[in-house]
RNA sequence: GACCCGUUCGUCUAUCGGUUAGGACUCCAGGUUUUCAUCCUGGCAAGAAGGGUUCGACUCCCUUACGGGUCGCCA
């Protein structure tokens, strides 16, 4: 029997990273299996449903690059995989239960009888967990159906994982004491139960829980900031799951190859923005400069940065340097501009620098070089200083802040090429 | 409050009874780079507490503490 596995998300707000971890196990596990990842909408709250919503996490999860089997906008044997339009299967199965005199009325409302016995299940992740269901206080008979005649989530979650056929429930731990009553549920239609394994929350940093106000929550919010999917991807893999390695940088593709459920943690993760960036850079260095550039042009045309005939050669020189893609326009701004902003601080330092007094020799010796490189620019600044009794690696500081107005950036001799000789020797005199 | 799950460096984690408790992020120091970054090396830093079981416990059991989750005609 294949592996099925689905993401049933409810289109009343944006993908958070909790969901996208979600929806990334289960693609994950479906992928490794070669079985198949289902995407079904639970819209039953009608009131909270909104389009956008529901296009966010379509968006949220193409973006991941996490492509679904049957689904929305895919279709299937299964369908439809919206649950508003599933209303007669789900009254068929009403039927059924109705006629297993396990259904009585509450007012309008229909509950489900539950049966009162200790339940037992086994989970994937967190082992065998019985749930004592004597106490009726802790477990009340639960309303499948409202008076105004529409189900509730437990009923058709359970009736949609049975007839789409899901064999393994990849879900987050707060949907773990909700197990027993679909278990008992499944009892009563007298189906056979899917596998459930329940994963760890994600939390802030402070251990809070991670709402979709919090920083980092919006999965929408990563490509404008600047991350890469793969980097994304990459690093809510490892919140609650481990290679069992030393690696920590994967692919999708890596991913796939080396998941199980048996390695996912139980203990919630918290959630760190800083190592989520640190990976970002290592997938950043993978790509080649052309993708790169591409990929950063958006975000230097965002920042009314010219992209430059020598675009090319300015990321080449900084594409090792950023941790995200929004840090790019602040890294090339003073190699494509001649109005890029200072930093002060560094600028009074280099200043207080006593060898801030050659700078004017410097720019002179440059001005008079024949052939324009950064070889013999730095050959230049080795005749300077020796000429005055100095180190070369002294004038560097303040001949990099003269020309970037920083005391970081890229190496002096990328400078000195993009720059060229008029505007180093330029910057040199007026500092 | 009741019930459920959990607890290893600040954070993410490895360890499936015997280890100087390993790696990564962050931070610090040194080296490389005549400069910045990268990179390399090193450092700081952990088994929640108390009881058992055992020759031996981070690992198994119990208690407590703490964290999270659930207890809807939300999903």
């Amino acid at each position: 029997m294949s592996v099925r596995t689905r993401f049933a998300p409810s289109p009343t707000g944006y993908l958070h990273v909790g969901g996208a971890r979600t929806a990334l196990f289960n693609w994950l596990f479906a992928r490794k299996q070669h079985g198949s990842f289902i995407l079904r909408v639970e819209d039953t709250d009608a009131a909270r449903n909104t389009d956008e919503a529901r296009q966010a996490i379509f968006d949220g999860l193409s973006w991941l690059g996490l492509d679904w089997d049957e689904g929305p906008e895919k279709g299937g044997k299964f369908g439809p995989y919206y649950q508003s339009r599933r209303a007669e299967i789900y009254d068929t199965y009403f039927e059924k239960l109705l006629a297993s005199d396990r259904l009585y009325k509450d007012g309008d409302a229909y509950r489900f009888r539950f049966d009162r016995t200790p339940v037992t299940m086994r989970d994937l992740v967190c082992g065998e967990v019985t749930i004592d269901y004597r106490d009726a206080s802790n477990t009340p008979d639960m309303v499948i159906r409202r008076s105004d005649g529409s189900y509730v989530f437990h009923f058709v979650n359970v009736v949609d994982d049975l007839e789409m056929k899901i064999t393994h429930v990849i879900r987050g731990e707060d949907h773990l004491m909700n197990t027993p009553k679909h278990l008992q549920l499944i009892a009563a239609l007298g189906a056979a139960s899917p596998q459930y394994a329940h994963i760890p929350l994600i939390l802030n940093p402070d251990g809070s829980k991670m709402s979709k106000r919090d920083a980092g929550a919006a999965i929408g919010d990563y490509p404008r900031q600047g991350f890469l999917s793969a980097a994304v991807v990459n690093f809510i893999a490892l919140l609650g799951w481990s290679s069992k390695s030393d690696d920590e940088i994967f692919t999708l593709t890596q991913l796939v190859d080396r998941f199980s459920l048996a390695a996912i943690n139980r203990a919630p993760a918290r959630f760190d923005l800083e190592k989520c960036k640190w990976v970002n850079q290592q997938h950043l260095a993978k790509i080649d400069t052309e993708t790169f550039a591409e990929l950063a042009k958006p975000f230097v045309e965002n920042e009314n940065l010219p992209v430059t005939e020598n675009y090319l050669a300015v990321i080449t020189a900084v594409k090792d340097k950023v941790r995200l893609l929004t840090e790019v326009p602040h890294a090339i701004d003073f190699l494509v501009t001649d109005t890029a902003s200072q930093d002060s601080e560094a600028v009074e330092k280099a200043k207080a620098n006593p060898n801030s007094a050659l700078l004017p020799t410097l720019a002179d010796q440059l001005a008079n070089l024949n052939e324009w490189s950064a070889e013999n620019a730095k050959q230049a600044i080795g005749e300077v200083v020796t000429a005055n009794g100095a180190k070369a690696g002294q004038l560097m500081f303040p001949v990099r802040v003269a020309l970037s107005g920083r005391a970081h950036g890229p190496d002096l001799g990328d400078i000195f090429e993009i720059l060229g000789k008029e505007k180093t020797v330029k910057r040199l005199r007026s500092f």
